[in-house]
DNA sequence: TTCGCGTTCTCTGTATACATGCTGCACTCA
DNA sequence: TGAGTGCAGCATGTATACAGAGAACGCGAA
């Protein structure tokens, strides 16, 4: 019933984008594949304007490529795109932590920052971490990161720092659910969290190159997690990315 | 006759999204004012459906904001914006010239690099510079920066770089013409000059962490030409920035 | 005179019809 | 047999008609 109303309430544009999107992302369309208006017609069910509408924002998402004689066809991307793109993130991130720093904060509005660390504190402290404590570190660890980014004060920058993380291999939390399969899962979180604690202490005594440096090498270990997960060959289907991969590595 | 034959062969979205995006930057359409698709329809005399492209495609080019209830309006910049934009390029590029000279480029793929290099300074090196060379500049100058870019051999970063680029007032040429006026002009041409010289000499040796820093002053002569135009009150049509600001400087 | 409600108008969202340009295949001619 | 040309089918670009939602204005009542 409230689906039901969600789905009308959603214009019919929204609807393909978001159906379109997990077609892509499913692996359903294939990179490199040809994608038709009226094909995507079919598959959503709208009609063509909405369509083509939701083809076009696909397309600046990044998902999507325009072919120079018209239409759309997948994106793919190589291990290398990936990797580059999560340094992207790391060094937006890492700017805003410092323009945060440099330009300084409140106290006022450091506290919702410092109460998600907190929490977080909470969720790694454990000893034995489930899958739900995982599934509530992702959601605090976007938290984190989106009041950090807001810290920036910076427009400009937290609108290509959202634009860079739409991406789904780039965003902060994209390879946290791949590293709860790894060993290592404890240790990665911890140092994680240190990073997080860390970049809060610096932007409070206005050292920017710390701050920005911190959040560089914080975005570096979302990088590990990837390599790890794709060696590994571990919970392959916990890799939001795979599916986008030129070459596919299963 | 090739100009009718042009205007016919492109399309009527990126005709509109022209006419447009000339009234934005012209100032004709104010900043935070309202634009309905309508009135979209008779500035361009292009019907609904293409307008609503090109209003979209303004918009995620960052001329034009989404408003919730519907229909957009012209985005408006602060100063701050305009610089926290060129610090971002500046941001980017540095990554790009790090990307370079860390993975190392072959003297093949410098060569085109260097000719640019050469051709600079043979513009720079005029005792007294004319508005033609600095034009001339201002187009040797964009195609340094994008063979520079190019050199990350990063798609994704690259597609940014662009992205940001293209705002008016962020892109490398930005405020070459406006910094014409200014007395200390030939000095500023020769400190950038400088700095194209040490990123290539940068990434020659692969010194990344030099590179990026050099490309990062680079971007700030811009913040330094619009400062000072601004300033100066000199040449104030020479800014494109200007229509674009929420509060007009004149 | 002001507030609230209703009506109307305008704008956006959507669907569809039409035209043009491209691509691929087949047929013909050398 | 190969190459070139023409035709057909289809996909995209564009225009327009229609419906629904939201805002503004006016009228009536307190």
């Amino acid at each position: 019933m409230s689906e039901r109303d969600a789905e009308r309430s959603v214009s019919q544009t929204v609807r393909a984008q978001l159906a379109l999107r997990d077609m892509i992302l499913s692996g359903r369309l294939r990179p490199g594949e040809r994608i038709s208006e009226l094909q995507a017609v079919d598959i959503t069910g709208v009609s063509r304007t909405p369509v083509r509408l939701a083809l076009v924002r696909l397309e600046d998402e990044g998902l999507l490529q325009a072919i120079p004689s018209g239409g759309f066809m997948v994106k793919a991307f190589t291990e290398r795109d990936i990797l580059d793109s999560i340094e992207l993130r790391g060094t937006l991130e890492g700017l805003a932590a410092r323009f945060a720093a440099e330009r300084g904060v409140s106290a006022r509005s450091l506290e919702p920052l410092k109460e998600c660390l907190a929490d977080l504190d909470q969720l790694v402290r454990q000893d034995q971490i489930s899958v739900e404590a995982f599934s509530a570190y992702v959601t605090m660890n976007a938290r984190f990161h989106a009041l950090l980014n807001e810290l920036s004060a910076s427009a400009p920058l937290i609108r290509e720092i959202d634009r860079v993380s739409a991406l789904p291999f780039a965003s902060p939390s994209a390879f946290v659910m791949a590293q709860s399969a790894l060993p290592e899962a404890h240790q990665i979180l911890l140092i994680g969290q240190d990073h997080h604690r860390v970049v809060v202490d610096a932007i409070e005594n206005r050292e920017g190159a710390r701050a920005e440096a911190v959040m560089r090498e914080h975005s570096r270990l979302a990088a590990r997690n990837l390599r790890l997960a794709i060696r590994n060959r571990t919970h392959l289907d916990l890799l939001p990315a795979l599916a986008l991969l030129k070459s596919p590595v299963e």
